[in-house]
DNA sequence: CAATATCATATAAACGTTTACCATAATCAT
DNA sequence: ATGATTATGGTAAACGTTTATATGATATTG
């Protein structure tokens, strides 16, 4: 049904070169024959079928951008940046939303890495690369963020997520706090480990036990409020939580319980996108850097497009913690 | 580089035809052979190549979400729904993010349209289906969602933007204001007409004058306390603004100048998502059904496929006031 | 004016699949 | 044993482009 080259070519009397030559610019045409072309183009509504074309030139100026969750203001701060990097030199971004479900992941992958995108940038819902190698053709160009996988021979891009943490329980130590809970939830990624030990190390390494301080919490569960109810304990001083959206049902169970939050007791939490205004002013936070992140990402994924030689990069951007005293500065 | 299928074929020590039966399971395989090219197909480490498999039979799978702002709750929350309709009839869902920039959208729309995905979805920039209209292919399915644009002849699915903000304002005036602010932005989308037209008629209706009360803002404009700076006028007693964004921003500032939402000085803000923590909780807010309008965009899309000669279709969603004496029952 | 250079366009192969059609071998019914 | 049927798999065309090569027309040169 829609039109192709031929038809454009019999219907402005010249062959289907010379058409494929006027749209795209890649040889001398008479001013005569394009002016033609161009109208026949133009009376059919003539569009060039671009999966013919990547097909037959391999290139498709395609990048797609993984992500376990787009309703997260985390990753979509860092596919804006990702998309103005890359969109600077002629490329598009593709998003794909795989809702921390492997299979997804993996689908996702299966159907875009043959053919159809020049490169990924990866936030994994996978713990380790070996599932994910036999999916990926090599030599495709491929960026891994914000979660370290086992065995991962990417470039791969990560934030600190220990020290900035380790900062916060320190904070909170120094101001007299002992008993610092620790809400986490149950999954093995990285980030979430990585914040998790930050805090039991932090402790440890002061004296203080963590045994009955830290609670595993699922925000989508019904026990939700069951679980965290614990934090109502009387010794409980301060707590923490390794992420943006933990932060905020964490608060709202506190307040609804009558424990304000940086009044009753003290709390860390998570800032995730530049829109701090969402989250309680009264408390310490930690910022990650995910537009740096994500510029980041776009430029390695560009650099490794045009080089695949390049040594393997592994960069750990720093994350920021903002006591609550250092609020009205961001 | 990539293997094709030849080389599996060769390999194998059949034709091309049976790597593609066995890879399709498009006829019977004698199951030794089935076997051999199985094995090969592992060796090799062969994935077929989608591209070419697309370009040849013309399916895809796939469909594309056409997103003004990715970091938008409203449109995150619409493109999740509108992936678990799709997805459980085996598409998937590429999303396109425009920053609000009609020369991106068409951008998107021309590298999509032709051969890439089997439809869209699309939450336009554009003011008007004329210069779209080029660049789809006849017979594409095409819904839009969200914004109705002049002359646009394909299904449209919209939220009631103006019943629910004039229940609001009446609301207002039922509760004994007379100088209700109103906050808005500068462009032309029929999302902000119509709610600014909503306000305006109301307050007409009640024979309140509006003439010194509409303020335009924009959010990112250096001038934007500048702007607001009115909002703090003594006979100013209650104040609406067209979206969740805006809502933060001017929460925001009336609390920073002392005047605070709810005691002050009564809003009706947006909430987008739900995730009605993040608002103040002692205004009244409009809450747009973002997850049903992906579910019906999503079906939409799936009849207007297996059905192109279904009379269009205009549905208009109703959105929800919810007055601040309601706020606990979401 | 012939020989050559340049300009403008056409022809056809190729990309990696799918699939309609054809071919052969094996099995079966008579 | 013959012909019909079934089981299995090969051949080649087609999808809509791009592009290397070929070709004819015109302009330029000595």
């Amino acid at each position: 049904m829609p039109t192709s080259i031929r038809e454009v070519a019999r219907h402005a009397g010249v062959s289907i070169a010379t058409v494929s030559h006027v749209i795209n610019n890649t040889r001398y045409v008479k001013e005569e024959t394009r002016k033609k072309v161009q109208d026949s183009i133009e009376q059919l509504g003539y569009c060039p079928n671009a999966i013919a074309r990547s097909f037959k030139t391999g290139r498709h100026n395609l990048i797609a951008f993984i992500t376990p969750d787009i309703a997260n203001p985390f990753y979509s701060a860092m596919i804006e940046e990702v998309e103005a990097v890359i969109s600077a030199k002629g490329y598009r971004l593709l998003i794909c939303n795989t809702k921390e479900d492997a299979v997804k992941e993996a689908d996702a992958l299966r159907v875009l890495a043959n053919g159809v995108v020049d490169g990924f940038i990866i936030a994994s819902a996978f713990l380790s690369y070996d599932p994910i190698a036999k999916m990926l053709p090599a030599n495709l160009p491929v960026i891994f963020v914000d979660r370290s996988l086992e065995n991962n021979p990417c470039d791969t891009l990560l934030i600190d997520n220990y020290h900035a943490l380790q900062k916060g329980i320190e904070y909170l130590i120094h101001q007299g706090h002992t008993h610092i809970a620790y809400i986490t939830v149950k999954n093995q990624l990285s980030t979430v480990i990585e914040r998790r030990a930050a805090y039991e190390d932090t402790m440890a390494s002061h004296h203080l036990p963590t045994d009955d301080l830290v609670f595993i919490a699922n925000p989508l569960s019904s026990l939700f409020s069951d679980n965290l109810a614990p934090l109502l304990r009387e010794d409980i001083t301060a707590i923490a939580v390794p992420n943006a959206c933990l932060s905020t049902e964490v608060l709202t169970f506190l307040e609804e319980h009558g424990r304000i939050p940086g009044k009753d007791i003290e709390a860390i939490g998570y800032k995730e996108s530049n829109q701090p205004q969402y989250i309680n002013p009264s408390i310490s936070l930690i910022s990650q850097p995910a537009e740096a992140l994500g510029r980041a990402a776009g430029h390695q994924l560009l650099e490794r497009m045009s080089n695949p030689d390049l040594p393997t990069c592994r960069t750990i951007l720093s994350a920021t913690f903002i006591p609550k005293t250092d609020r009205h500065k961001i």
